[in-house]
DNA sequence: AATGAATGAGGATTCATTCAT
DNA sequence: GATGAATGAATCCTCATTCAT
């Protein structure tokens, strides 16, 4: 049995061991060697894959906004309605797969992780801008010219709902958070004709 | 040059640069030794004052959260009615003191170190329960039963603006942020009497 | 140059370079670095092995009270008659082997040691049993109900000769040594029976 | 009230905490600040009076052996036989006042600076002379040229007695422990005319 | 006489990374 | 493909000692 093909099966149990362990300590100070032993391997073969520590945190960055993004273009091709789309993302933000505590300690960490690198901060501004043209485009038939703000309204509010849950303890509470958004949202779009 | 009473002066030295160069390094990977130096005395010194980084950093971080304590107590003197007081706050948040881009780095840094620092973790809380408790008491005269909701989601606003400021380059635009509050705050409102 | 399997080489090389260095010295005031260095390797290496330095020093303690046993043993085989062993017992401590400069050293610190690490303490404890078990079993069938205060005395006097040769310069001479404390015991057994 | 004639106190306070911190702590491992600070003053002013750590040390080490020496000829005074001598000396080691825990402990840790300070070798080999010159005085008019070979022995067991001493919890024992050196005595002395 | 202020030197420990096998 | 071996470079922290007042 060659041991051939190991390498995307061995790097995704690196980008999994990775957010776990971010999650679980709370922070980026995560040696390799943690990572690995999670992931069943040795940190030399982890620096193998990847060469550096900076690619892994990068390559969990990745999975984590591929899984996001992955979520919400699902939830937007079931909905109809620029109503049911701007409804759809905010839900999908906040669904069981994206709202689980390692992922949400894990994305606390990559937005300090962009304040160093380069690279994770043009991810996240990658992050951003989908989710801007999302909600902009879904915005712009309801509110016109207003559209700019209320994305703008609308992210931030997302992006603090988040920010808040990591002080919380305890399970999150996924639909506790989008209601915070949707309420948002409703006062928002109340003087828009339906 | 005199030579008693140097505790405090440099204790505030201490939590000035540790402010700077958090904000400047973008995380908590910073030296003692870089914050001394910048301080204007060695490492040693440092521990001798503040007993560990540690304390330091929370240091930093009662500092942080005094003055910013402070500019809402002064910013709630000077309003009258309840939709004043709302947009004191508002404003306060992003007041050229507050809002500017070492103490957003530093804020950002503060919510990764409560992830790990009980003691950052409960100056934090206590940050969040006064701003919700000032936002309450404001909102409650307008918005009744609906104030909780409310606080909630203008406190997630404010963090998630913050936030989102930490990734943008150049100077913050305080009054473009506060706008992005203010936004929400009037579409809300927008249902009740004034 | 073998890669594999360094580790009982390596642990070898560093408890050797304890005993040294401690002896060297004089004292535990012996740094990782320079215990690592005369061993020939990094002290990186030297923590990678024993997790810390007093886990180095117990080790070594080991290691000593290890090679203390064997000769011991080793000279208790060859005596048939108590008198035989107690002979044996009292040779093996002063024994070319345990009485050089170096472990008498080595032995004086650790004593301190014990004052400071409980599981140093065990271990010397543990080995204050087991001479003390030894020298019990073999004047018991001489002097029965005296055995007690013989042994707790002889084994004072074997401590004390170690003590005292601490602070002598020179090389150690064991066989004066040795007549310390046989002279204690033929005076101890002139009025018991052969 | 002028501070003069402080220094004769302030060293008393010095050489005194010095030793219960030894005794305390279980080793040389102990700062100037502690000592200072269980002497009441500040460690600039310990420094102020002796100049040097290992200078507070040996003052701490004269101390101790001369209220040995002290102990040892008041019990000679009274002591008019050669064996009464001998006696004395031995109850003299263990008195009240020689054989407390923070003492011993003190002594131990002497022994090891005597390895690497030569003053403090110098002291320790003062001191054993002394107690040499006592037994031998005391040894020969009873045991004529064996007397060298007792006093080696009788030394020997003190010290280890102490030794050992070091290695036990709870309240020193200072009778059970003069008892093995008066057991010794008194086995080595049969065959003399008393 | 007395001390707070200050630091240089050093030491244990950690860790990303490389290399030989 | 995989890993144990190995280290240089940090980093936090401690402490004896000095100095100005």
């Amino acid at each position: 049995m060659p041991k051939v093909g190991m390498e995307p099966i061995r790097k995704a149990a690196l980008v999994k061991a990775t957010i776990v362990e971010i999650g679980r300590v709370g922070s980026l100070d995560v040696t390799v060697s943690q990572i690995a032993k999670r992931a069943g391997m040795s940190s030399a073969l982890a620096h193998h894959y990847f060469g550096s520590k900076e690619e892994i945190f990068l390559a969990a960055m990745r999975h984590i906004l591929s899984l996001y993004g992955a979520e919400v273009r699902g939830a937007l091709v079931v909905a109809s309605t620029p109503r049911d789309r701007l409804r759809a993302i905010i839900l999908a933000n906040f669904s069981p797969g994206n709202f689980r505590r390692e992922v949400i300690g894990a994305w606390l960490n990559f937005w300090v992780l962009a304040q160093t690198s380069p690279q994770a901060r043009r991810l996240l501004k990658i992050y951003q801008g989908r989710l801007r043209s999302n909600l902009l485009s879904a915005l712009r038939p309801i509110a016109g010219s207003s559209a700019l703000d209320l994305a703008e309204g609308l992210g931030a509010v997302i992006d603090g709902v988040y920010l808040r849950e990591a002080l919380k303890s305890g399970a999150p509470d996924g639909k506790a958070a989008a209601e915070v958004a949707l309420n948002y949202l409703n006062a928002q779009l109340k003087g828009f004709p339906s």
